[in-house]
DNA sequence: GTCTATACTGTGATAGAC
DNA sequence: GTCTATCACAGTATAGAC
């Protein structure tokens, strides 16, 4: 929210070709920041891969400082925004440890999805001067609130094993699943694979062995998983 | 191995002045890295946190790169050769599982020990030029066969859940493993209470249900769990 | 072995044409 | 809206004093 622009940028929300070539920009500055880091990223390579000129991106960007801050908040927030949309469309009787379980897979599929965003932010966090961070680091938050809140539900059901600090097996999982950027790759092996292996890995984890109840989560197949237990049930 | 150093560098691994000094340059080095990415990394700021001037950090490496490579390199290897180590000290008749659950207590506490080379190694892998990411990806590799290895071992044993995919499950172990190094802190809660966390999570997350061996490796109690799965058999 | 002084290169940013 | 031309500055690397 509030993205402090410049005083020109054209009609944001618009689908104009002015709205279009600031998509791109954006795009391609995820793109560079992702391999290059934030003092690596050189606008004159921004341009190139955008296919514009240096400086026509300040017509859309009031500094290269601007840019970069909206790739990294881009990369947090539409994450964000997916996860708990997803976890919202679960029907109202999810168990704890089900919603854990849709997180990881929305998460991954997501991430996975909008690599170089997500590789931005991921890489970026702690090499960004102070003030981005600042501000980084509050949206990084609001994502964290939402995996704390999963977390501490299914303590409350009795759903995690005792043995487990709640911040510790929160931040384990986040990097089990962030780190999957650095070496997943689409063709080294299937996505599904990736998500029933993160699946299993993370209940087993962090639930008490066993106690399947019918149907609810069978073992997972092989492809077909996508939404069986996020959306399956909303109808039910 | 087979550090290309310049033409002079001193007497190597020797504990003359000069050794120590080129030691506190690697350190610095690796203090900056970490922080500023490897673009970010000017040769000023490592003589500044070295308390030496810019110009004589040629005097012991031969430029920017080989300095920077050094560091990643260090990151990596020192952790490598660690891990090993402890693996090598455990009793024999250690079951594959228990080693894991060794491997990742030894990965943790050193990794979050010498966290600048760590997270410098970790941050800018995917940032650093092609050269110096090809000879990287080797040292890597050898890090990764040790766990490959631990996992091939814990699936022929059985002990490893059906349902993980081996690849999957090793790079999303050492993904939650080597994330550590962006979220803790030694001022935020215990190091023993993490470990403890990790190791329960890998431990549930890759293997079949409970089946727990008499006195082998209890649920851990608090801070004393140390070497407790690791050494302890030293004598046995 | 370490420092002072300096040459050289590359990049962020702006002014102003089209 | 986008490009050409240009400025100012930062940072690597080296030569050579001590």
């Amino acid at each position: 929210m509030s993205r402090k622009s410049a005083g020109k940028p054209p009609t944001e929300t618009s689908d104009s070709k002015s709205a279009r070539t600031r998509e791109r920009i954006l795009d391609a500055a995820a793109h560079v920041l992702s391999r290059r880091g934030y003092a690596g990223t050189r606008l004159s390579d921004v341009a190139d891969q955008a296919q514009i000129q240096a400086p026509a991106i300040y017509y859309y960007f009031s500094s290269r400082e601007v840019l970069i801050e909206e790739v990294m908040w881009v990369g947090v927030a539409r994450l964000r925004e997916h996860v708990a949309e997803a976890l919202d469309a679960l029907p109202a009787d999810t168990t704890p440890m089900e919603r854990i379980d849709a997180a990881v897979e929305e998460h991954l599929r997501y991430q996975l999805a909008i690599s170089d965003f997500a590789t931005a932010a991921i890489r970026n966090a702690g090499q960004v001067p102070e003030d981005i961070r600042t501000r980084q680091l509050s949206e990084e938050g609001k994502y964290g609130d939402i995996w704390r809140a999963l977390i501490q539900d299914a303590q409350k059901a009795g759903e995690l094993r005792a043995d487990l600090e709640p911040r510790a097996a929160r931040m384990l999982v986040l990097g089990a699943l962030n780190w999957t950027t650095e070496w997943w790759n689409p063709r080294q092996g299937s996505l599904d694979v990736v998500v029933r292996t993160a699946r299993s890995l993370v209940r087993n984890g962090l639930g008490a062995p066993a106690v399947q109840e019918e149907g609810a989560t069978p073992p997972s197949g092989t492809s077909r998983t996508r939404r069986a237990a996020t959306t399956t049930g909303r109808t039910a």
